[in-house]
DNA sequence: CGTGACAAATAAGTCTGACTTTTTGTCTCC
DNA sequence: GGAGACAAAAAGTCAGACTTATTTGTCACG
C-alpha cells in the first residue's frame, strides 16, 4: 500500500516526496518544473500538481523567475501522513521513530484520562475486546496477531478521548506500533508486564477512572521509551 | 496576513478550504471541477491545483467519473496549519480553540521537561528574557506586549525540547494565545499567579530541572484549561 | 425475475502549445 | 559606484483536444 497511488502525480510523489524527506536535496536547493516534468516523463501540468502539494506539505516554496526551492526541515509539516511515512520508510526512520514515541509518551496518558471519562459502553465493550486478544496472541510467536490488537487498542482510546486531535494521532501510533515489531523482527513475545497494563487500563476507562487509566497508559509509553533508550534519569 | 496568497490557486483556496471546514458541504457531497472553474473564473488547471492541495489535506477526494468529493470530518488532517487556521476564522472556532487547548495540555508540560535537559544556554536566556517580559508587561493594559513575550516564552520551550514534533507546534500555540486574548477582547490584565509560573518554569529550566519544569507548565496549562470551561474533577 | 455482459455516458485525468507576469541580474549612464 | 532601464528566465495562466476509468443503464439469456 504505497498511499499516493492515484493519478500520475502520485507517481511522481511517490519517488520526489521520499527524496526530498529524506534530505537528498539540501535546503535552499532550486529544482525547475520543466526539468522535473522531464526527468519523470510527464506533463508540466501534472508536475504542477505534485509540487502544489508538495507546497502544501511546506516542503518546497515555489516562486517565480527563481523556481521550486527546498525548505528547511524545520518548516515540514511533519503530522502530515504522507511525510511522516515517507520519512518512516528513509534514512532517517530511527529518528522519526524516537520522536514519534515522545510524542506518544505525552498524548496517550492525557487520551486515556479523558477516555475514563467520555467512552461510550460499546467503546468500553472494544477497548476490553481489544485487551483480550493482545492476552490470546501474547504467547507462541502470534505476534502479527498481537500487533493487530495493540494497534486497534491504542486507536480506540485515542478516539474515545473525544478529542480530535488526539484521534487524529491514530495512525501515527500504529505506524509506530507496526514499525517496531517489524524492526524488532518478530523474534520475541511481547512483554507480560505490557500485556497486564493494556488489560488494566481497559478496566480503568471501564470504571471511569481517569487517574489511573492516566497513570497505567504512562507506565505504557515508558516502557516504549525504554525500548529505544530514551531514558528518563 | 491570509497566509495562502501565493498564486491563483491560492485565492480559490482562500474561499473554497474555509467554506469546507465550516461544513458548507456535508460529507459526501460531490463537486465538480468544471463548475468550480465556472464559479471561480479560473481555468481548470489552476482549479485542479486547488483541489490536488484540498486532497492532500484529506479535506476532499477526487475519483473519476463521479467528482470531488466531501470526506467526512473525522479524516481531515487537522494538523495542518492551513487548516487550523481556516477553522479558527470559522464558525467552529470554540470547539477548535478548546481540542487544540486540551493538545497543549498534553503536550507543553513533557515539552517543558524534555526542555530542562535539552535546553542550551542561548535558549535558557531566551526563556527568561520572555518571562521578565511577561513580568513587565502584566499591569495597566499592555496585554499586546504581554502576548509576544507569552507566545515568545512557549515557541522556546517547544523548540529546546528538541523533538521537532514538539517544537512544529510552537505555531498552534501561537494562534491560541493570540486566539484567547482577542477573544477576551482585553480587558483585564494577566492572571498574575500565571506570570509566576511562567518565571518559575524559566528558572526550572535554567537549572535543569525536569520534574519542575514538567509540574509548573501542567499547571499552566491547567490554567488554561479552567478558562474554556474544561473541567477535570 | 435475477443475472450477467455489453454499451454509452460522464467527469476526471492528461497533454500540448501559446501567452502573461513577476522577479532578478546585468548593463548602461550619470 | 549607485540608480534606473532593459532583457532573460522561470513560474503562472489559459484554452482546447484527447484519453481513460468508472458508473449506470439496458438488453438478452438463464
Amino acid at each position: 500500500m504505497s498511499t499516493t497511488g492515484r493519478g500520475l502525480h502520485g507517481r511522481v510523489l511517490d519517488t520526489l516526496g521520499p527524496e526530498i524527506t529524506a534530505g537528498e536535496y539540501p535546503p535552499g536547493s532550486v529544482l525547475r518544473t520543466d526539468e522535473l516534468a522531464q526527468r519523470f516523463d510527464v506533463s508540466r501540468s501534472v508536475m504542477r500538481e505534485a509540487v502544489r502539494v508538495l507546497e502544501s506539505m511546506y516542503l518546497v516554496e515555489s516562486r517565480r523567475r527563481v523556481g521550486v526551492t527546498v525548505r528547511p526541515k524545520s518548516e515540514w509539516n511533519v503530522y502530515d501522513p504522507q511525510v511522516i511515512r515517507w520519512r518512516l520508510a528513509g534514512a532517517d526512520r530511527p529518528g522519526q521513530l524516537r520522536s514519534l514515541t515522545v510524542l506518544r509518551s505525552a498524548i496517550e496518558p492525557v487520551a486515556a484520562g479523558l477516555a475514563a471519562r467520555h467512552a461510550t459502553a460499546e467503546q468500553c465493550a472494544e477497548l476490553t475486546e481489544c485487551a483480550l486478544g493482545m492476552v490470546a496472541h501474547s504467547r507462541g510467536h502470534k505476534l502479527e496477531g498481537y500487533l493487530h490488537h495493540d494497534v486497534a487498542f491504542h486507536r480506540v482510546v485515542l478516539i474515545a478521548s473525544g478529542n480530535e486531535m488526539f484521534a487524529r494521532l491514530g495512525d501515527v501510533v500504529a505506524e509506530v506500533l507496526t514499525g517496531r515489531t517489524q524492526h524488532d523482527v518478530m523474534f520475541e513475545d511481547p512483554d507480560p508486564a505490557a500485556v497486564t497494563l493494556h488489560v488494566q487500563v481497559a478496566e480503568a476507562v471501564r470504571e471511569g477512572d481517569a487517574a489511573r487509566a492516566e497513570e497505567l497508559t504512562r507506565e505504557i509509553t515508558v516502557g516504549a521509551l525504554q525500548e529505544l533508550d530514551i531514558l528518563a534519569p
